[in-house]
DNA sequence: GAGTTTGAAACT
DNA sequence: CAGTTTCAAACTC
């Protein structure tokens, strides 16, 4: 079974094939969370085991704080559970004990389903109705043949270590959970890939099996498959579902199921915001697949609900490791929001319904049935490349939705179908949460890191560039200019302002500066810009931005005042609207027919002028019969009371008057 | 808003 | 690796 052709693999950038964040140790106990000697931060234990029938099995994932845990179930075809789980090698359902030959330590199991670890590395559990795989030997990968759903599982690396496999089954079979590679060897790193596909499967940790791995090694496939053991598995950081070394950022993980057939696998760059998303297909698994594939879900760094992700090709996506950089919005935790809805000819997932911030940028741009064609040259495999900021905002939005036509006929293409906003704009929240500026790209197409919004990994949207590339409808395109961007920078696509040595400052520019004629007291400086000050790395001339420097204390104390000068506006604004709309409050009868309105609203303008009328009707009375002044004053004041008391009684009257028309 | 300045990125 | 060109953002008027 074909997975993933070496000369796709041979495309993608050195940094998928690094393998750090995983180390894998073949001599754990089963579920120890003491023993896991992974690099990890919060470690947790993952098992996975199935139930004694075929209706059911478990993916238990357990911490030692069980905080973090979250156990998945999958329903055999058609529903894979994740749920909370609290033991740490456990099976999760309530079914009978599987058979005592696949029973090992922890209530984990033999794997007795197939699976074909390929060439480059990655694990495949088929839904291969026949036993005639491919040839382990022959390939010098184990096989398994499983009939229950496909599993992908990928290490990307070139080393081609042990692989991780977990699997459900059926009844006759229970769900196994494998590992390949061998175990001989030390502890391993390894990356666990996205694993997706129609069968799609999410890889969510690590795993840690308790086998030897020379059987699997030197054995024949189903030898092998019988001295499989799971372990543990482990992900690597509590919100991390999928290990990825170098320097992440807070990111997820998708996978976009976006054909019926082909599967797709997501890559995790170490230190690359972007996601690389490889379509597979599967080419041994055949059509059985469709209806009973299970998608996994991976853990999120919540506690986890009930997630329950239908057979239907879907997105799915992973938190991964937060990270220092800060431009991303924060990843929306997967826990419970997101659900998957099947059709009979599309695969939706309904993102998260809460109000977003974000809006996916350029499935704007997108008409409906979008295909993205397949790489070049690769087959009958696709690619794409996302941004991790923009699976955060696809994530993020709540009506987006990619679906996969069934009636898709080929299997080199991927159709994708957007739906936007009900309204089609951003709402007032995205805009104002967006976290960087529209570029204004002209002859760049947005696929050079001129753009920002292509250097910071993200899709245009709501730009004001021309020609842009720089969005899905491009997407080879901008897998070359992404390519040829790492080529030239291995970091390209790393955020620039990070760690600084010990005892220097917290952040510091990774390369430095190159200013010549700012002083590094404009934003044409990136440390400047970065509200950073510059380092012994920078190669600046004239440098003003250091510690000491007047001109630079003198800015600093200008923008302190204004920001201040910001703020009590912002305040006395906020305060003076306040004070409008109380009094508006005031003003305005509480009561429909002005029944609670207060005594001195009735003294409308036209009152007062009556009253003062009446008031003057008087004194000229007064002075006509020649009165006393003091006699004028007292008949005035008495022709006031009885204006006010006119005043009251009419306010009464109109009381009464609504309380009675009311 | 147009034009200028600036420095990173890209190119040679 | 250094010099030059291209590019888009920052800045000025």
């Amino acid at each position: 079974m074909d997975v993933v052709p070496s000369e796709l693999n041979s495309i993608l950038p050195d940094e998928i094939m690094d393998t750090e964040a995983i180390v894998m140790e073949d001599s754990l106990p089963v579920a120890s969370p003491t023993s896991v000697s992974m690099e990890t931060e919060v470690p947790e234990i993952f098992s996975l085991c199935s139930t004694a029938t075929s209706t059911q099995m478990t993916l238990a994932l357990t911490t030692p704080t069980t905080t973090d845990s979250v156990p998945c179930t999958m329903n055999s075809g058609t529903q894979l559970l994740l749920t909370p789980s609290v033991s740490s090698s456990q099976c999760h359902t309530p079914a009978p004990a599987p058979k005592p030959t696949t029973l090992v330590a922890g209530g984990l199991q033999k794997l007795s389903a197939p699976f074909t670890l390929s060439a480059n590395h990655q694990l495949i559990l088929n839904k291969v109705g026949s036993s005639s795989g491919v040839d382990a030997k022959s390939h010098g990968t184990p096989l398994l043949k499983h009939e229950g759903q496909k599993l992908v599982v990928t290490t990307i690396s070139k080393g081609g270590q042990p692989i991780v496999l977990t699997l459900p089954h059926t009844a006759a079979k229970p769900g196994t959970v494998v590992r390949t590679g061998d175990a001989t060897v030390q502890p391993q790193q390894f990356k666990v890939v996205a694993i997706g596909g129609r069968t799609e499967l999410k890889p969510v940790v690590g795993v840690q099996t308790v086998s030897t791995a020379s059987q699997l090694g030197s054995s024949s496939p189903q030898t092998a498959s019988q001295n499989q053991q799971l372990k543990t598995v482990q992900t690597v950081k509590p919100v991390q579902t999928v290990a990825v070394g170098g320097v992440g950022t807070s990111q997820f993980k998708t996978i976009f199921p976006l054909a019926a057939t082909p599967s797709v696998q997501q890559i995790q760059v170490p230190g690359s915001r972007f996601h690389y998303v490889r379509l597979v297909t599967a080419t041994t698994a055949s059509g059985t697949a469709h209806n009973s594939s299970p998608s996994i879900n991976s853990a999120s760094s919540q506690p986890a609900k009930p997630l329950v992700v239908n057979t239907a090709p879907m997105r799915m996506s992973v938190p991964i490791v937060p990270a220092q950089t800060v431009k991303q919005v924060v990843p929306k935790p997967l826990n419970s929001t997101a659900q998957v809805v099947p059709t009979q000819t599309q695969q939706r997932l309904i993102m998260p319904a809460t109000p977003l911030p974000q809006i996916q940028p350029n499935l704007t741009n997108l008409p409906p049935g979008t295909v993205l064609t397949s790489a070049p040259g690769v087959g009958n495999v696709g690619y794409a490349v996302l941004p991790a900021q923009y699976v955060t905002q696809l994530q993020q939005s709540s009506f987006v939705t990619l679906a996969s036509s069934a009636s898709y006929s080929t299997t080199t293409g991927i159709q994708t179908q957007a739906r936007m906003p009900l309204n089609g704009t951003l709402s007032v929240s995205e805009s104002t949460t967006r976290p960087r500026k529209p570029c204004n790209c002209t002859k760049s197409q947005c696929l050079k890191l001129y753009c920002d919004c292509f250097a910071n990994g993200e899709f245009c949207s709501n730009c004001n560039c021309t020609n842009c590339f720089n969005n899905l409808e491009h997407e080879s395109e901008r897998l070359k200019a992404i390519k040829a961007c790492l080529d030239r920078n291995p970091e390209a696509f790393k955020p620039k302002i990070g760690k600084g040595k010990e005892g220097e400052s917290d952040r510091r520019h990774s390369k430095g500066c190159n200013c010549k004629r700012s002083g590094c007291l404009k934003n044409y400086c990136e440390c400047y810009e970065a509200k950073i000050m510059c380092s012994s790395i920078c190669k600046c001339v004239g440098c003003k931005n250091f510690e000491e420097s007047p001109e630079r204390k003198t800015l600093m104390h200008l923008a302190d005042a204004a920001e201040v000068r910001v703020q009590q506006q912002t305040a006395a604004k906020t305060k003076l609207s306040s004070q409008i709309s109380d009094l508006l409050t005031r003003t305005t009868p509480a009561l429909p027919c002005g029944g609670g309105r207060l005594p001195y609203t009735f003294v409308t303008k036209e009152v007062a002028e009556a009253t003062c009328d009446c008031l003057m009707e008087q004194a000229e009375q007064a002075e006509l019969s020649s009165q006393p002044q003091a006699v004028a004053e007292r008949v005035i004041l008495e022709e006031f009371g009885r204006c006010l008391m006119r005043i009251i009684s009419s306010a009464g009257k109109a009381k009464m008057d609504c309380s009675i028309n009311c």
